[in-house]
DNA sequence: CCAAAATTAGATAGCTCGCTCTATTTATAT
DNA sequence: ATATAAATAGAGCGAGCTATCTAATTTTGG
């Protein structure tokens, strides 16, 4: 008999989701082929096909497994002492890093967006992954007002979405600008942030 | 001889390329086939050839002819007497008509953001408008600024580069939450903007 | 060391893609 | 009326796609 190794399988299936991740950065979800991906994990098709039902399981694991990344780092960030700040700090976490890291995920989650807008299997995993994003916020956004922190007149889920969206947006900077200077814009989303959210002058 | 009308020519050019917007919106800039956009205009595959030299050349006019009208469209919207109001619910436009033409229309924004990403062409389009847009923001928000009514301590570049994306996540709203109130949500960023220009109280 | 199971390779089937080519019909200037 | 250019149809090409299938190799428990 044999039992093999399931680590070693899962390890494999991992380092071919990270390649298909670099061809679907480059291509697109539509435009990167099952014979790209796997000349890029250095495999045979037929090898591929033993890891992964379908080109669509891929597409559908890297979207999934990208959107609970997000919201694991999304979930900490929330319990940091200024949430706020480090929310949108997170943005600029590409420091030091190569620039080329945070475009990439950009372009990742742009993909993503674009494809649950026809695809209803990624739509669901996108659409289940903003209500944990969303309920994360709120939570945060209500014991921010009852602390006082926050405008208690803003309504709470409306301000959850529209931050989201706005998150959204800020993939979009270096698509439509190259040059454009991301720790600027950083800085000037968190002035944005504060004004909106702040409690009126002379409130309660 | 024979010397046909070219207007017709233009219209039946025209009405191609609205076939092929509505495949793309259905199924994406790659997805949609030219087999496909034969099928929704009542052509033969030979006939769109005799219009277009290459489905990329579709491509190119569809997001050069839809950016030059937001870009029209924004002009106008920049010399209203309230143009920063008229700006947001400009998006909001969509009442009357159906939700639908909102959604695809944002729908195909973001195809095109995310194919920018990785298609020089689109992104030397996409890239050109955006300086279009921004140069008009930039023109509004200075001249406000010299109004008293934006806080002059506000860069105007980095702002309009802010606004800007801001404007495009509004575009991920009802694909991260089929279900949500647009215009609740306009009214949001109507209220965000307005806190985050709006000069701090007691300044000159 | 051997048999069975797991892993890997690679050829290729079956299909769809963008696009071209030829043939035919329609419209118009003379 | 007829010659000629424009418009249109549709078969089909080569390339590339996803996925399958067979066969060879590696691994491991007994």
């Amino acid at each position: 008999m044999r039992t093999l190794d399931p680590v070693k399988h899962d390890e494999k299936r991992q380092e071919i989701l990270n390649a298909a991740a670099r061809c679907i950065v480059r291509d697109g979800f539509r435009g990167a082929s099952t014979a790209d991906i796997c000349k890029e994990a250095g495999i045979s098709p037929g090898h591929l096909y033993h890891y992964f039902p379908s080109k669509e399981a891929i597409i559908t694991d890297i979207t999934a497994t990208g959107l609970e990344q997000i919201a694991t780092r999304f979930a900490e960030i929330m319990q940091s002492p200024n949430a706020l700040t480090a929310l949108v700090s997170g943005l600029e976490r590409h420091k030091g890093k190569k620039d080329a890291e945070y475009r990439n995920r950009s372009l990742l989650m742009l993909d993503m967006l674009a494809e649950a807008g026809r695809n209803p299997v990624i739509a669901k995993i996108v659409r289940k992954n903003t209500a944990i994003l969303r309920g994360l916020l709120v939570d945060f956004l209500k014991t921010a007002q009852g602390r006082g922190q926050i405008d208690p007149g803003l309504d709470s889920e409306g301000v959850a979405s529209v931050m989201l969206s706005v998150m959204d947006g800020m993939r979009t900077l270096s698509v439509r600008d190259p040059d454009v200077d991301i720790a600027k814009s950083v800085a000037l989303l968190q002035v944005l942030f504060s004004r909106f959210l702040s409690p009126p002058r002379g409130a309660a």
